[in-house]
DNA sequence: ACTATCCGTGAACCCGGATTCACATTGCGG
DNA sequence: CCGCAATGTGAATCCGGGTTCACGGATAGT
């Protein structure tokens, strides 16, 4: 993984003693998937990473998609916590949306790949429901506060639940997407997120 | 497939004479990605579909990636032409978005599995070049209309670029993302349509 | 120390699916 | 009518990668 400091909170419920090899297959599954998506992350390349044997993975864990859908719930966790922490301290619902939408698109910049493997990238009939899971939360949680919008007046009524979703595909394909590399080496992040943010509100008819 | 009526303009450019094998094939990829997505795409699976022995395939395409390439190849083409037609004829800058945005968003509905294997699900390298280019071409031309609309002041000043991938953000994810289905069951298409243009203008800031 | 378990190992095994190939069959030029 | 080349066939082969398993080496409890 390129460095993201932060660590996956993957509950070290230890079995016995363990030096942390359930962990460390965890990380190094994120670590593969996040520069090279799914298709990169072999049971092979995985356990290399994690300096283990191939076969120790399934001491862990009953198959390789039981491990992804374990990783894909740890990173899913620590992305929504971000958004909450994010959104408190904030009080005009504009200042909460902005909030949300920066955070959301500021971490997804960081680890690129990793977020659209987990968004996008079909992959194995039980990671997909773990997806859809993640994403009807998401969506949920984003429809919840423009319908707040909406109540309070301050943007004008919509179907909150398109309007989500849109406002979802504005962040993804304008991060995640088969982004043309040459646009966006030149175009610092910080200018990119602030553009995001922009879109998102007129997106729901927030002035701003 | 379901049932569009339209055939892709696969170049019968026939070795000889040959009942239209290869095209058979072309559209039997089509189809069985339309229900399945590339992961469903076996060469049995298309072939059996096609009506012809596995083996019959690599008679008229190199490999399966060959074949997928040239059915995205295809597919791309019928779909930019779409939305040249649906250009044609109109006059404001308002028009031409309009018609553009629907009716990109009205093909996809109609073959969403299809829409969405060749718009996101990553698969060969060799696929996935092309896709780039695909994505790159449509992009830039929706790009080159943000263009216009801002050189006519009909909308206001903005990176193009970044606001073309909102657009295409936005009617992706409102397609064929992960689309939950309970909702979209009960909104009729043309509604959902109509919610897509008038997002699609407020990300430009198109009023209306 | 002794044993029951846990943990790690990596080669062997298995399986789905792409690709190949030796063998028909068909159409056409001579 | 003959032969050659294009086509079609489907069983055999290959191959990448997930999964299993018999075999040590460590650890904790007695």
């Amino acid at each position: 993984m390129s460095g993201h400091a932060e660590t996956l909170a993957f509950s070290a419920k230890a079995g016995k003693r363990e030096a942390g090899t359930r962990e460390r297959l965890l990380h190094a599954a994120a670590a593969v998937i996040q520069d090279g998506g799914w298709t990169s992350a072999s049971v092979g390349a995985i356990a290399k990473r994690a300096g283990v044997a191939a076969g120790t993975l399934y001491r862990h864990f009953d198959s390789k998609a039981d491990l992804f859908v374990e990783v894909f719930r740890a990173v899913s966790h620590r992305e929504m916590s971000a958004m909450r922490t994010a959104e408190i301290g904030t009080t005009s619902f504009a200042e909460r949306f902005d909030a949300i939408v920066r955070t959301y698109a500021d971490r997804a910049l960081r680890n690129r790949r990793l977020a659209w493997a987990l968004v996008y990238e079909p992959l194995d009939a039980a990671v997909d429901r773990e997806r859809l899971t993640y994403r009807r939360a998401y969506s949920e949680g984003m429809a919840a506060l423009i319908r707040q919008g909406i109540a309070s007046k301050t943007i004008p009524n919509q179907d909150a639940d398109l309007a989500a979703a849109a406002v979802v595909g504005v962040i993804a394909e304008s991060l995640v997407g088969p982004l043309s590399p040459v646009a966006r080496e030149t175009t610092p992040d910080a200018a990119i997120v602030a553009a995001i943010v922009t879109f998102c509100r007129r997106v729901i008819g927030l002035p701003g």
